[in-house]
DNA sequence: TGCCATGTTAAACT
DNA sequence: GAGTTTAACATGGC
């Protein structure tokens, strides 16, 4: 679920549910004041990567889903799972599962780099890549997964963003060509709008072109799998396409 | 059925 | 104190 265009999506989706609206009550096992925002009205929903922040008088409610989180709309019966987080508002009811709750201070917005967000329209590439020329030593798998310098990148959209352009992930940033360096972090936009467009149509999963593949399409070699780097996580890269600079 | 994973934090180590 | 490793969270898909 939770890349960072499954939380633009949730975005939209419960900003005419709540924007402008009065709680009227917020419940659930978060260990939040949760009496702080009854009678409080949600001012605005935003998203900064994988954080879904939604922004009232008394603070700004910073909802993260983890790996496993899940949330619903207007759920019918009452349901058995533990509810993290619900909120309700005039004719709608919001559950939040299995996520980080967080009542941050209203000023912490300043906190939040809207120029690394791959998804906003202030993404600044040119930033990223000082960021990027910043960290030498640091592995491109890894620096794709860095939420202050690609925030929203997650692990599937590191895997087809290095795929798509022939890189292979455990490049030291000092070692790729400053062409290369320019495709990563315009392919970690672009990939993500893709994310973002499959996402919405349901077909994600069958878009997938190197993430938990076997056989590259490109050049028919096998599809290693690699936990890569210092964040460890499950790495998809081409055995001959994608390009090993040291 | 059991294993594993689209993620992050904080405690427990060295 | 630094960097690194582990545990915790807790569900759905294969």
């Amino acid at each position: 679920m939770p890349e960072g265009p499954s939380i633009f999506i949730l975005k939209e989706l419960i900003t005419p549910v709540l924007k402008r609206k009065k709680i009227i009550e917020a419940f659930g096992n978060a260990k939040i004041e949760m009496h702080k925002l009854a009678g409080k009205k949600i001012d605005d929903i935003q998203c900064w990567g994988k954080q879904l922040l939604i922004y009232t008088k008394e603070g700004i409610i910073r909802i993260h889903l983890l790996m496993f989180g899940s949330y619903s709309i207007d759920e019918n019966k009452k349901p058995s799972r533990n509810i993290r987080l619900g909120l309700r508002v005039t004719n709608h009811v919001l559950y939040f599962y299995n996520c980080s709750v967080r009542l941050l201070p209203r000023d912490a917005n300043e906190l939040y780099d809207w120029q690394a967000d791959v998804l906003s329209d202030e993404w600044d590439p040119l930033k990223a890549r000082r960021k990027l020329k910043a960290k030498p030593d640091t592995l491109i798998c890894d620096a794709l997964l860095d939420q202050q310098i690609f925030s929203g990148v997650g692990n599937i959209i590191k895997n087809e963003v290095l795929y798509r352009i022939k890189l292979q992930p455990e490049n030291q940033i000092k070692y790729i060509p400053p062409s290369k360096l320019s495709a990563v972090i315009k392919e970690a936009r672009n990939y993500s709008f893709d994310f973002l467009k499959w996402k919405k149509e349901f077909t994600l999963k069958k878009h997938w072109l190197a993430h938990t593949k076997k056989t590259c399409l490109r050049c028919n070699l096998p599809i290693i799998k690699k936990y890569c780097g210092k964040t460890k996580r499950r790495t998809f890269f081409c055995s001959g396409c994608q390009v090993r600079y040291n």
